[in-house]
RNA sequence: GCGCCCGUAGCUCAGCCGGAUAGAGCAUCGGCCUUCUAAGCCGAGGGUCGCAGGUUCGAGUCCUGCCGGGCGCGCCA
């Protein structure tokens, strides 16, 4: 409908700008809203106010020329000039009554748009490293990107959704380290743990898991582990380089074979793991991206001599730099170790380029807002590399807050009791955590309440709009126990008979639905439709007491049954965008 | 110190590209179940949009400077 109005202008304006009663237009898009007051009509458009400069005339006049040269149209009634000289546009009837005949003709296609014209998007989102399981944190990040996605998708673009896995460097290293101290630990042999070590219980899982395979022949004479060590920090000395020499003499004492097998063994179960907790989410990817991939095919060293191609690393005390600074970043930053390892930047780089050569129109990262430090230098590399930057967005994600009983959960890595995200699944289900996940603006932090996310009330805003649902669903059932039909066409039919405040309230909700969806996905924001959801619900529920749909009057029966119905249709679409189930009954 | 994000009702937050009288929910107070699910509805009170300038027909929205909160500034990932 907006797009219908939006079209009606813009050919006004080309019209009177052929005949010269306009000066060409410099409008990159013609100004449309939905009104905030009934009494301005429905849609708003406060052209004549932008165009009145550059075209001499006053607002108002400017308005009225406008209107004149508008074309009939079957779903505009009437037109106004109001105010400052606004042109308010009034539906007819008609154009609602066609909403819903659309809703219904529709279904599950409702909403949907070809707006992306089948563009390729490439969304890769979560990317938690693979050390341990997905807490809280991830989950944000996880239902954010899952639903950017589906709203992409949903507007016509070719969704390609990735999980980046750091499947190389140091982390992981101490991650194998840490699971084979612990199965030292089931096979009697105790040693002080690592201050720097994983210390989560999913740690000495894998462990036992280790033992059970293989029983005590990984196990080594206890004093060749620690001999000529350097000191960790509770002797004073110095945590990070403590375990990176405990890191290189486990290597050395298990060998390559023993070592790489615990090594593929922590990752692989953690892996394992993090899959089978996003699919319980609903969150599905098409391809999981290796780094080390990355570093076995060439494609890092690639991307490196593609820079020293063209000027734009150095060697400065014994590492390799990358011109990051040239490129508006802070410094230059190091792509290649004083040890001949490559950072995982360089990986970075390497997985960058690469997605840009698998031909995405578009590329989007999902990142927690604490790595935002790292855009400008993505994007240098990208812009070092001739691609183009403009090509990327990096949404931030903050952070998400529990909160129970009122005050703020605590939850720590350090000491491996932070609440991972199948807790908070179990604890409050897949539905609420997706939506309350969702509901606030990605750029703002979220307090999630707890209580609230488990609360069966009106308070509960993902009950709330179930609710709605299963009223709907259950109206129908109550029709068939009084052994009546619902016919639709009858009811499509017979649409002028909904005249009630409340249900031209509901027409309009209705009619916003394909905006919304095209607002949320283009502008990365799905609370839009969060909020939208609750609105609509909102203006059911208000209907459902106050006036009864299965009256006696079969025309008006229908009629207000096909209403519901529409409602029904359009929650249930909205739900399924932001990965929440509707229920039929409650 | 520098950079990014946030600051709107007692609390949690919307407010799309700058538009008309700044909106929800919670909490508080007061009403509504013989009739399709009260997991619901209706009503009331509640605001210097952090502060100060600027841009213009018009600023919660854009610009500048402060103040307050969060995060980041590794040859970690």
């Amino acid at each position: 409908m907006k797009h219908h109005l939006q079209q009606l202008l813009t050919q006004t304006l080309q019209h009177l700008q052929q005949t010269e009663l306009l000066p060409a237009s410099t409008l990159s898009e013609i100004p449309l809203e939905r009104t905030r007051d009934q009494t301005h009509g429905d849609f708003a458009s406060s052209v004549a106010l932008a165009l009145a400069k550059t075209a001499r005339r006053k607002p108002r006049q400017l308005a009225e020329q406008i209107v004149a040269a508008l074309p009939a149209s079957e779903h505009v009634g009437r037109v106004e000039i109001a105010g400052p000289g606004f042109i308010n546009f009034f539906l007819s009837p008609t154009a609602y009554h066609q909403c819903v005949r659309d809703i219904l003709a529709q279904g599950k296609a409702f909403g949907r748009s070809q707006q992306g014209a089948g563009r390729r998007v490439q969304v890769e989102f979560v990317s938690a490293n693979p050390t341990g399981p997905l807490h809280v944190g991830h989950g944000r990040g996880a239902a954010f990107g899952a639903t950017v996605a589906n709203l992409l998708e949903a507007v016509g673009y070719q969704v390609h959704r990735e999980y980046y896995v750091n499947d190389a460097g140091r982390q992981m290293h101490i991650l194998a380290a840490s699971v084979w101290l612990r199965y030292l630990e089931i096979c009697g042999v105790t040693l002080p743990f690592p201050s720097n070590g994983y210390k989560g219980a999913y740690v000495s899982d894998i462990a036992a898991v280790l033992h059970t395979e293989h029983g005590a022949s990984y196990v080594v004479p206890t004093e060749e582990i620690t001999v000529d060590l350097p000191p960790d920090e509770p002797q004073g000395g110095d945590k990070e380089l403590y375990i990176d020499a405990l890191v290189e003499r486990v290597k050395v004492l298990l060998g390559d074979n023993r070592y790489r097998y615990i090594f593929e063994l922590a990752l692989n179960s953690i892996l394992d793991d993090i899959r089978d907790d996003l699919k319980g989410f609903g969150v599905d990817y098409d391809h999981w991206y290796s780094e080390r991939g990355l570093l076995e095919n060439g494609a890092v060293n690639k991307a490196m001599e593609r820079l020293r191609h063209m000027d734009q690393v150095y060697e400065q005390e014994g590492a390799l730099w990358f011109r990051s600074s040239a490129f508006g970043d802070e410094k230059d930053r190091v792509v290649q170790r004083e040890n001949g390892q490559s950072t995982y930047f360089a990986s970075d780089i390497a997985y960058h380029m690469e997605k840009f050569e698998r031909g995405f129109d578009w590329v989007i990262d999902v990142w927690g807002a604490d790595h935002h430090g790292y855009v400008p230098r993505v994007k240098a590399a990208l812009q070092a590399m001739d691609l183009n930057p403009e090509k990327l967005d990096v949404l931030l994600v903050q952070f998400a807050i529990l909160y129970r009983q009122g005050v703020r959960a605590q939850m720590s890595t350090r000491s491996g009791e932070f609440v991972t995200l199948r807790d908070l699944r179990q604890e409050v289900g897949n539905d609420a955590a997706r939506f309350f996940y969702v509901m606030r603006k990605s750029e703002q932090h979220l307090d999630f309440d707890l209580d609230l996310a488990k609360s069966q009330s009106k308070d509960n805003p993902v009950y709330y709009i179930q609710y709605a649902h299963a009223r709907v669903c259950t109206m129908f059932l109550r029709l068939a126990e009084k052994g009546l039909l619902h016919n639709p066409s009858n009811g499509a039919a017979h649409l002028e008979r909904l005249t009630e405040s409340h249900e031209q309230a509901l027409l309009i909700a209705l009619s916003r639905y394909p905006e919304v969806v095209e607002a949320a996905a283009l502008t990365h924001g799905p609370h839009q439709l969060a909020h939208y959801l609750r609105e609509l619900a909102n203006a059911f529920h208000a209907y459902y007491n106050e006036h009864r749909v299965l009256v006696d009057d079969m025309a008006l029966r229908d009629a207000r049954l096909t209403l519901s119905s529409a409602v029904r249709c359009v929650i249930r679409n909205g739900l399924a965008l932001l990965g929440v189930s509707a229920p039929e009954a409650m």
